[in-house]
DNA sequence: TCTATTTTTGCAAACGATTGCAATTTGTGA
DNA sequence: TCACAAATTGCAATCGTTTGCAAAAATAGA
């Protein structure tokens, strides 16, 4: 042997590390014991007993590495996050943590492990090649278009198993799931309007299409009803949105009487700032969230907001993926949002 | 060939899927592909931009199956989630998902991939040897002892590459990562001492040892300086620990005048159910959370809280299992807490 | 008892990259 | 120009499991 000093320390004889070693002391050939051990019908039952018995007793499981090198499938999701413009904002981001742990959840029950990778697209050319090809996955999934629409559909052509969480554009080529936001920024300003606002203001960044569509939803219904509008940048880190939150409010003053965040965690600040400010939700102010994260029913008052489906989402993104991973050239999958009406309109 | 239909459907005859295709492009043996594309300087400068032009032109990777088999490792740190009791808890809590979020960017930058794995040890009973005998992963992050700290420790006498993130336990034998606990209880029931309390509540689940510590240490404070304390299980999933508080506060009424919440969750919680009865916070009752999370800053008023500094846990988790990997046997770390005031005291 | 089947097993070739050693090429100095 | 050292490259074994095919064993049928 070229490299016997490289073997493992542990080299105790007793120890059964392989399925060559299991099917010495079993007194059958690795095909026998490969076979057992892989619940394959094709093996006495007696055999699988005994060889089942001696894998347990040891404590023995097949190296996945080897076995999945020979089946040329690793079991494994990827399941990337693009930080793009805002790097800080996702990490805290609870919509997308939530929409994580369902997937963990679906991806564990189907069978799947989740490999997670953040990227940095602007320190990464090529990250999605990457992860692709990197032989690690089966398939990937995207939480977030971020900036990276146009890399996204570019590998969407020549790779089947990805779907994408994000905003669907007409016509796009990359398979996406995600809600309807220009339906979600229409209830919004839907509710503001009804509720009696006369002049509106959407607060948040509206670089990301998501957002984008928020609000042109809003301006859409907005500019139907004669009802003036206006976008408000926000940062959606937590250190920045309060305090542009709080310069937005000086400026606009009293001209505004209807706020639709972007994102609920902007809408909590934005409540904040305004009972600073002494602003009276919803007498004077009235105020839209979106994705109904769980802080939107703890705060005073509690938060009207456009619920995004986080749990469905997930289901769906693996479905979707799923489906691909046999060669099924999926349809994009669009969830309706939904209004949910508390004290702040 | 003996499986020759088994093959990928895509054998484009100009397609470089393996470095052996790539070495015949190129002319050379796959030994010298593989020395070029691994940054090995055993080969000739000329060689490796050649090597290096055809593999960028073809997009072409290395597969990491056969590579991290060949190496015997895997470059992946496999991350545990184990759901103990309150199995819907963990999914939404803010605190474990940010502690993921920079285990990711802290990983990710030390050149390892993290696979995630969420268990539910009631249906899995020997969750962890699975993880770790799957061959999958070079060592293992647990996040959250729950309820199962024998097991855990079970495991750790046999398999060194395990950090868990936790309580730490005098004389316990797993390495662990955590805030002192205790500390911070007793930080938090000083606090609410100092700011006039005369009797103290804690808002939390007590089972759990983490939670335990806590209340633990704000019992000691509480009995040395003669004021009465009293633990009021709630559970904290979302959609319970409302209603559980609106519950406790009805019972004890005008009572508690000093209230220590076991997350901030609760808290936040908690201060919605005090508005809701119309006691004035903190004029009349005295809360003061833990865990420090942004929404801590965004409630009225804002939180007083004893903050856990996430990042640096995330940072000693990965440290310490760095160093276990080259067969250290670490020590465990405990990092200070730190009381935050605001203005709920 | 002796074929003809059906079940079980063993054999050995993959999967694709890495790496010690040996062979080859290149470069150096006399 | 030649001997010798250094730098490159090729060869082939190896990581541990899976699986098509063929051989062996068990069972059935006559």
């Amino acid at each position: 042997m070229s490299e016997s000093e490289t073997q493992s320390p542990d080299k105790t004889p007793g120890r059964i590390r392989t399925i060559t070693d299991l099917a010495k002391v079993a007194g059958v050939s690795p095909g026998t014991v490969s076979r057992a051990l892989s619940g394959n019908s094709l093996v006495n039952a007696k055999t699988r007993e005994k060889i089942e018995l001696i894998a347990r007793e040891h404590g023995f499981r097949p190296n996945q590495m080897a076995s999945r090198l020979r089946r040329q499938k690793t079991g494994v999701i990827g399941v990337a996050i693009p930080l793009g413009h805002d790097v800080r904002q996702q990490i805290s981001d609870t919509f997308f943590m939530t929409l994580l742990g369902y997937l963990a959840d679906e991806l564990t029950e189907k069978g799947y492990d989740l490999m997670l990778r953040r990227v940095i697209p602007a320190q990464d050319e090529d990250w999605l090649d990457r992860f692709i090809g990197s032989g690690m996955v089966d398939g990937v999934i995207v939480i977030g278009q971020s900036d990276q629409f146009d890399r996204i559909e570019d590998v969407a052509d020549g790779y089947l198993p990805m779907v994408v969480w994000g905003n669907h554009q007409e016509g796009q080529r990359h398979c996406v799931v995600g809600s309807d936001n220009r339906l979600g920024g229409k209830l919004a300003a839907e509710k503001l309007i009804a509720s009696g606002a006369t002049s509106l203001a959407f607060l948040g960044d509206t670089q990301p299409i998501e957002f984008a569509a928020r609000f042109a939803g809003a301006r859409e219904v907005a500019e139907k009803m004669g009802v003036p509008i206006r976008a408000l940048p926000t940062h959606l880190s937590p250190d920045r949105t309060s305090k542009e939150i709080a310069d937005h409010l000086i400026r606009i003053d009293a001209n505004v009487d209807g706020i639709f965040a972007a994102t609920d965690t902007v809408a909590v600040a934005c409540l904040k700032e305004l009972r600073n400010r002494d602003v009276e939700v919803p007498e004077q102010v009235k105020i839209v969230g979106f994705d109904d994260l769980p802080i939107a029913n703890q705060t005073v008052p509690p938060l009207t907001t456009v619920r995004q489906d986080i749990a469905a989402g997930a289901k769906g993104l693996v479905d979707l993926l799923l489906r691909r991973l046999t060669g099924d050239d999926t349809e994009s999958l669009v969830l309706p949002p939904h209004l949910i009406v508390r004290e702040t309109t």
